[in-house]
DNA sequence: TCGATTCCTTGACCTAGGTCAAGGAAGAAC
DNA sequence: GTTCTTCCTTGACCTAGGTCAAGGAATCGA
């Protein structure tokens, strides 16, 4: 047993809730994995190894199009886990992963995670409230996607993202480009939007660390309905 | 106990895998419940009533904007459920259902629902399945709306709904309008997007019913990697 | 500390797909 | 059947956001 993946897994939210005797059997199956700013975990198509959990650093799990361009489903980061879905629907990896800095991560190997879930029944249903709180916020995605304009998809992630309630600091926890792709707008678009949404006295920004100056405006920004002055 | 319901619940994949015990539970506790088409059938915000299974009609799920816009996440037909993840997330409906013609579903309320699944470590397990199968739809939804053109979406739709695998004429399940709406496209767009595929001979069309003519080439097409002449 | 990258910002311009409008076709309802 | 409504198609036009380009700011690696 690798002492660094054990205490990954005592840590994070999903396994936290394991019967020791469950918890005891996948700290033994897992191991601790180190990747590199920028090395590729796995690609879309691959086996899926496992259930990652990410101990430090953060892991971008992303679609390519056949254009080159990219769409980055999720950020992981310490606590969470990703290649849960495709390691219990026993289907390849249905996206690329790579780390966007040093990151240390424990994996659950496939086959044992899946035995576990066969042994242990409240283990799986905690599993299934993980996974239904995945299609939850899918569909959260998709809805903002296609049915809220830049702006508000921005003013949105925006208030999503602090955690402070209004008023307090936050950083981002990724390259703006990243957020950008995630939010499916270019760098350039992302880039104006904060400009004007700082020109209108709602945040204020300084590289990665933003604050919100008026919630309330923001929140009707968000919605959609803000007037044509934010647009 | 509704013979009905019974029968349509015994004839629905997700819950046909069941233990004969926690069958007859599910079937004593569900009762049928018909729509007329146009009906609604929850609202987003609602109380999750429980799980619902498609006996006959079509189910349409969707999210509206603060603008009025619909998208449309998902068409219920017979032996498909609807409204799963949120009767086990507990969480309230997360968009809308109506009827697009006349239906008839059986509804399974949600705690005897929950309470099986804390029961049947089978079905529990079978759930997961099939949620892990809605968590790799939504992406590969997303991807669709995020990662190709209009035109590529169409054909890629239109090659995943040809059951006959080419060659056969098939019927769409729903009105354009309500697919132009799951494709995140106006009307207006899917009309001239079908109608640029017939002129380059690649498909026929006859109001609902559609034939591949050239699924190489309209494989290339979904693939975003078509040469201009199909744009 | 100092290049060398990679990111971010801003400007000028362009295009995919949306909006508006107006017939025509196809079901429902009677 | 016949009317009424909803749906589909096609045309003319418009705009949100993408693309291309270039300079400046961070950040990484040695």
């Amino acid at each position: 047993m690798d002492r660094t993946a054990a205490e990954i897994i005592r840590g994070c939210g999903l396994f936290g809730g394991l019967t020791p005797g469950s918890l005891e059997k996948v700290t033994e199956i897992a191991r601790t994995v180190r990747f590199r700013r920028g090395q590729t975990i796995f690609r879309e198509g691959d086996r899926c190894p496992g259930i990652y959990v990410v101990g430090e650093g953060t892991v971008r799990v992303f679609k390519t199009a056949a254009t080159g361009k990219k769409h980055v489903l999720h950020f992981a980061r310490a606590g969470m886990t990703f290649a849960e879905v495709a390691a219990i629907g026993q289907f390849a990896c249905p996206a690329h992963a790579d780390a966007t800095e040093n990151s240390v991560c424990a994996l659950v190997p496939e086959g044992g995670f899946r035995k576990i879930v066969n042994e242990d029944h409240g283990f799986c249903i905690e599993l299934m409230a993980g996974m239904s709180k995945w299609v939850h916020d899918l569909v959260g995605l998709l809805e903002d996607l296609v049915l809220r304009d830049a702006t508000a998809r921005v003013a949105r992630h925006l208030i999503k993202s602090d955690g402070t309630g209004g008023r307090g600091e936050f950083t981002l926890p990724m390259r703006k480009k990243d957020l950008a792709s995630h939010l499916n707008l270019t760098s350039e678009t992302l880039s104006r939007t904060l400009h004007r949404l700082v020109e209108c006295g709602l945040i204020e920004t300084s590289g990665q660390r933003m604050r919100i100056f008026d919630i309330d405006k923001l929140e009707e920004v968000a919605s959609g309905m803000a007037p044509a002055e934010f647009a």
